[in-house]
DNA sequence: GTGGTCTAGACCACC
DNA sequence: GTGGTCTAGACCACG
């Protein structure tokens, strides 16, 4: 699959999981109707133990994002890019706020900032993360 | 004082205030000698368990940034200025790359998330977070 | 047929089906002799899976409610009605008896569950509930 | 605690524990801003895996029932009597569709339906069901 | 002490 | 094979 995890990330694992399903349905690279990874699948995949990603579906399904097909997976739902795509900028919006404050706190000058910025995205372009499909944007 | 604490951020809280005493010697909001508020007074201001600021002030200690003064309090290093400031870009930067890794994941158009960073940027120097107030209490 | 499947009934399913057979021989719908649907037609109108119907089937037989009759299908026994009977009184009164535990464990008053009752028996009978078709497919 | 659990319900366990929570707050019996018995009280209490009761606790979490008091444990909502409330009679009433439902797919009489749920009723009543508070209605 | 998370491994129901 | 549930026991953050 095409997910990165990092335990240290401050977000728990099953967080994590289930944010990159949502981004990955925001985006297009899981559609509507397509079975994901099986929980065995994908902890395996990832190293991680199958309750853990199980709770990170659990939690899509309650969310409605995934829905299941008894005995053959989880699927996502009809109304999941929607979902995803509104939730994909909540928390986008949300992590960019925590980093913007933190460098205003620390009296980061706005031109510093602005030029951070456009080095992290521009690094981010040209060497792909690694961790989505390879084909850019 | 000039913290705010998340306790939905993902980070832990002691982690939290102990960033934002980094930032705010980074940023000269505390200045080397200063004397950093007591435990149980920022821990009183910021509605959190004393044992919690103790252990940022704890660690804040074993990095250096704090040092005690027998009978008065912990104040900040001499050395406090160099290391924050070098500590602050390591850690936006971090953060920033975690939220630029996610954008891109969910497939965000380049422009839409320059928009968005503009606009954030825009709102947080505009209406002042609440967060920073260089005058100390 | 005249059953009805409710996925999310905490029941699993093909006990559900095999409740259901139980309550058709006790009500008369189905009759001693009479040779159920075929595993592979009763799956298909369920939407449900060959195995989980031959599931239900296997258990009724191991119940001595169906018989194998060779050739042709499998037969209701003799010895069902009584069985049903019986065993339709023990499998009402059990739920009856949660839902009643449940009622007063919230402390819904006398009254209001009474009246609770009175509403949904008049709902089943006047509308039928879609699930009692005595006359066969 | 005031609760039951039947491990052969068809419920899954946490779900019953969850059921009870809402009971005990629709019925009154935890009232708004009280503490709930620790998830490791509980369990010990009802001999579950702490797991299972977090598990229950969570989804009241998510269900805006509980929340968590930091270090202290989880506290019940203000909103909660009015969710609870709501909750309680949509449940019972779905319980009691699925008995009915049975009741009349087996040809059971109506006069012999309603005989039985004055038996059943009368006898929960009347013995006290062990399962909530002494006192009784 | 509290809840939250994670791992490990088991059994069940269903396809 | 699939997901769902449960048990057991560990570690962490917080009060």
């Amino acid at each position: 699959m095409f997910f990165h995890i990092d335990p240290t990330n401050g977000l728990a694992i099953y967080e994590q999981v289930a944010r990159q399903v949502v981004f990955a349905v925001a985006g297009g690279a899981l559609a509507p109707g397509e079975i994901v990874p099986s929980v065995r699948e994908l902890a395996h995949e990832l190293a991680l133990n199958p309750n853990t990603v199980a709770r990170a579906y659990r939690e899509l399904q309650a969310r409605g994002v995934l829905e299941p097909i008894r005995g053959t997976g989880l699927a996502v739902t009809q109304g999941a890019v929607a979902k995803c795509r509104e939730g994909r900028l909540r928390m986008i919006r949300a992590r960019l706020q925590q980093v913007l404050v933190e460098a205003r706190q620390s009296r980061l000058d706005h031109q510093q900032l602005q030029a951070l910025v456009q080095a992290e995205m521009a690094a981010i372009v040209e060497k792909g993360t690694g961790t989505i499909c390879p084909a850019g944007p």
